[in-house]
DNA sequence: GATGAAAAAATTTGCGG
DNA sequence: CCGCAAATTTTTTCATC
């Protein structure tokens, strides 16, 4: 039974306990709780909360704390990815400055596989996004080939397990 | 120059005004900065941050706070997406399922074009995701084939602006 | 709808175990 | 490293404009 496989975590989380994991996992649900709330919650003081808060920021494992948006009240009604084949592999940064100038372009990433690169595209509706691929994006001129995934619907969302 | 069709935005996001987009570029930033500091740098009252975010949530816009947790800080040092396809589309809801089951899968998405669903899969390293993809993910037997988008870099991630 | 002031609550610090 | 308790800051309410 290796579900857990514990060993390199011991490495590479220096002293990540189950205090810390429980803030975490709190946190993750609602970054604007009290830590006098989450103190009662785990029967600690809420200057331990505070002190564990400020080393999990200091040692990098929370990154920043957001508020969540909901597209859809927003007026945004499509989600979908576009797979992106380049002429040449070297094209990679000047398509990526165009794509990062697109504000419906929320996430790239540099891929193996079938792409060269992959984004997550978040517009109002179909029209838009036609206009967006075949003015903006297809209008790159490094870029050879495009593939789009529209999705119909997002069932798993969530960040890794602390 | 239609750069900004504001003709369905004024029907679907009923009155976001100036300050409402401030406010919520902000929150983005930073979930947890305090309302008096905010009052101060738009020069409104503390009350009004008050208000106006009371009502973002209540009309949806804002679902929700969290932190960010960096998965590398955590040990996750591999990000891919994995397309998948079913051998019959029914076997949908089965499917989903067992990929909820797996801690490792931070994302899956219903899509059309290539993919019948897509996922993001966030692991420890490349033994983990063989490991995984062989073992959990391939054993689904539902499963037809699937295809993997190794991710080495991610130059952009954000959300859609206000 | 926004404001200012007041009340309530939370954060944050430093001393002592 | 934790907790207590005080000092500071913030949130939240509410009457008023």
């Amino acid at each position: 039974m290796n579900q857990q496989n514990t060993q390199e975590n011991e490495l590479l989380r220096q002293r990540i306990d189950n205090l810390d994991k429980q803030i975490l996992v709190a946190l993750q649900q609602d970054a604007r709780v009290a830590y006098a709330e989450l103190a009662k919650r785990f029967a600690v003081s809420p200057a331990t909360i505070h002190v564990r808060v400020e080393k999990l920021k200091a040692t990098g494992v929370i990154c920043g704390t957001q508020v969540m948006l909901d597209p859809r009240a927003l007026g945004y009604q499509v989600c979908c990815f576009i797979g992106i084949n380049l002429k040449a592999a070297g094209d990679y940064p000047a398509v990526l400055a165009q794509l990062e100038a697109l504000p419906e372009v929320t996430e790239a990433y540099y891929t193996t596989g079938h792409y060269s690169i992959f984004i997550k595209i978040r517009c109002r509706n179909i029209d838009d996004l036609h206009r967006l691929l075949v003015d903006q994006i297809q209008a790159i001129k490094q870029i050879q080939s495009t593939e789009t995934l529209l999705s119909l619907s997002q069932p798993i969302g969530r960040q890794i397990q602390p």
